[in-house]
RNA sequence: CGCGGGGUGGAGCAGUCUGGUAGCUCGUCGGGCUCAUAACCCGAAGGUCGCAGGUUCGAAUCCUGCCCCCGCUACCA
């Protein structure tokens, strides 16, 4: 047995959950719960960014404490993981007590090991906004949000010295191609450091709302500097080495391309500064696009995880983002792909497979197993299903795998018309029927087991229907992958569909 | 010449490394079946594989030039 630890960023608290931040999400659901089904010691950590000027202000303006404006938005993040079946392992909040201490022990080495020097700051920066701008997001010289002109102020800051790294991460990542993924973003990544790193800025004297530096209070951290670490701190780091040591490091970091830089360039110089290795992959997965453009609050086109879910239930929505969206490059999500995808591959293809399949077997077979087998093409196309499933998870290829589960429901579809079991019926062939519909349950079974980590509720639903013991999740691969363990007078259900599908007006 | 990715039937993709009838899913049209959620199965239409040259018996695949799209080019959760 092995342990897998696997994260999601932690979202920031001045946005309420969309459909983006889902997508990371249930990304590393559906990677935990397959790492599971092989036995694997996992741990999925996802969590709130609560620090930063963001966060002071809206607290300000709304005349409460930034405590009780983030205390919300945390649980607003949580309900909506709960709602889609996100089993999360630990829900970290960057305003813990735990963190704190273990921000402030890992600034502290990093401070001893002398790579954090006092400098300062310069920006263009607007009074307005409390924040910098850099020449070309200007407008006219004048701040993009209020039009006003900006200052050139310089503040004292504390600099960690990525400077100093640049080779030693162009090692890394030479010897580790594989730390970030996909390819062309390793590129990215390689071509940024070969362009010359500098020094940032990891503190602030001009908010309060931080973890304050431990050698010197006056400063706060800056929020990625805090941020970052809450990775480590999830695991125990600071708290219980031994802990620490078992978890850390991370096997993903799944992260939206936007702040890949952050995670695959300043996060793992400042392990290294405090000698801990760096994660062993950082994914950075591309953007949901909402009418080919990016979601944001100013264009009002962010679509709430609920009101999908409302419409397409919990697994429908998992499906759609897993399988219809690619995990990699940007996918523009669109109301009508997602009715037709439903309807095509899980109302008509799933569900309606588990459905004529049931049906024959209860009103053919008396309603429990036959003992039956053909063990014909299907036990071939299982194989298959199980292998290419497999091979698409090593590259968090969600779109790819389960399409080769699929690939099975059309083949056992396919299968069914060939043979035609209401004719072996009709004719009396009562062994024939058994033996086709045998292998059409077992095809069931192993569909529902490679489909749970998608679509855990369908799944185990399905499995119940079969008579089956428990719930998919409970099954170990590759052991139970394997064909022919449907055991025979196990007692069937019908049940209603499914997925109901959506007829389109 | 900043670096990198990409342009394949209506949509989304595979194929390009290792040249040899252009493939998959969805959609459309026709047929079949009737166990099933008007679902399922089969078949068809639809592509000069961004453009122009070149190499070759033969190029989506190799070479050259060009056009277009996108990402990155630092303090933006």
């Amino acid at each position: 047995m092995s342990r897998f630890y696997v994260t999601t960023p932690i979202y920031y608290v001045n946005d309420v959950p969309h459909i983006g931040h889902a997508y990371t999400t249930v990304a590393g659901d559906v990677l935990t719960r397959w790492r599971r089904l092989w036995g694997d010691e996992v741990f999925y950590l996802t969590g709130t960014d609560e620090h930063g000027l963001k966060v002071q202000r809206a607290a300000e303006a709304r005349g409460v404490p930034p405590t009780e404006l983030v205390e919300e938005t945390a649980r607003h993040f949580r309900e909506t993981w709960d709602a889609l079946d996100i089993a999360y392992d630990d829900f970290i909040r960057t305003t813990e007590p735990r963190h704190y201490e273990a921000v402030q022990q890992f600034l502290q080495r990093i401070y001893d090991a002398g790579d954090i020097e006092l400098g300062t700051y310069e920006g263009l920066y607007c009074v307005s906004c409390e924040a910098y701008y850099s020449e070309d997001e200007l407008v006219e010289g004048n701040c993009p949000i209020h039009m006003r002109p900006v200052e050139h102020v310089t503040e004292e800051n504390y600099f960690f010295k990525l400077s100093r790294y640049q080779d030693r991460l162009l090692e890394y990542y030479t010897e580790h191609p594989e730390a970030v993924r996909p390819e062309s973003r390793l590129n990215e990544v390689l071509g940024f450091i070969r362009g010359g790193l500098q020094d940032f800025s990891m503190s602030r004297t001009s908010i309060s709302w931080g973890v304050p530096l431990p050698w010197d209070p006056s400063h706060v951290a800056y929020v990625w500097a805090d941020a970052l670490f809450n990775y480590c701190t999830a695991v125990g780091y600071g708290e219980d080495d031994e802990r620490f040591h078992q978890w850390w490091p991370a096997d993903y970091h799944l992260v939206g391309k936007d702040i890949l830089r952050f995670h695959a360039v300043y996060w793992p110089a400042m392990l290294m500064s405090a000698n801990i290795a760096p994660p062993k992959c950082v994914f950075a997965h591309g953007w949901l696009l909402v009418g080919g453009e990016k979601m944001s609050k100013t264009r009002l086109n962010q679509i709430a995880p609920a009101d999908l879910v409302a419409e397409f239930g919990v697994d429908g929505f998992r499906y759609h983002f897993m399988v219809d969206q690619r995990f990699g490059p940007d996918g523009d999500f669109s109301y009508e792909a997602m009715v037709q995808r439903y309807n095509a591959d899980l109302a008509n293809n799933f569900g309606n497979l588990a459905n004529r399949v049931l049906n024959m077997a209860v009103n053919y077979c008396g309603g429990v197993v036959p003992g039956e087998r053909e063990d014909g093409p299907l036990r071939d196309a299982a194989a298959a299903a199980f292998e290419g499933l497999s091979d698409a998870m090593t590259r968090l290829d969600f779109s790819g795998g389960f399409g080769a589960v699929w690939d099975l429901i059309r083949a056992a579809n396919a299968y069914i018309e060939d043979r035609q079991p209401w004719s072996l019926n009709k004719a009396g062939d009562t062994h024939a029927v058994g033996a086709v519909l045998g292998d059409c349950l077992e095809t069931l079974r192993i569909v529902a087991l490679l489909a749970s980590p998608v679509i855990p509720r369908a799944a185990r639903e399905l499995w119940r229907r079969l008579g089956l013991p428990g719930r998919p999740e409970d099954s170990r691969l590759p052991e139970a992958a394997a064909w022919g363990q449907l055991p025979a007078g196990s007692r069937l259900e019908k049940g209603a569909p499914l997925f109901p599908r959506k007829d389109v007006e």
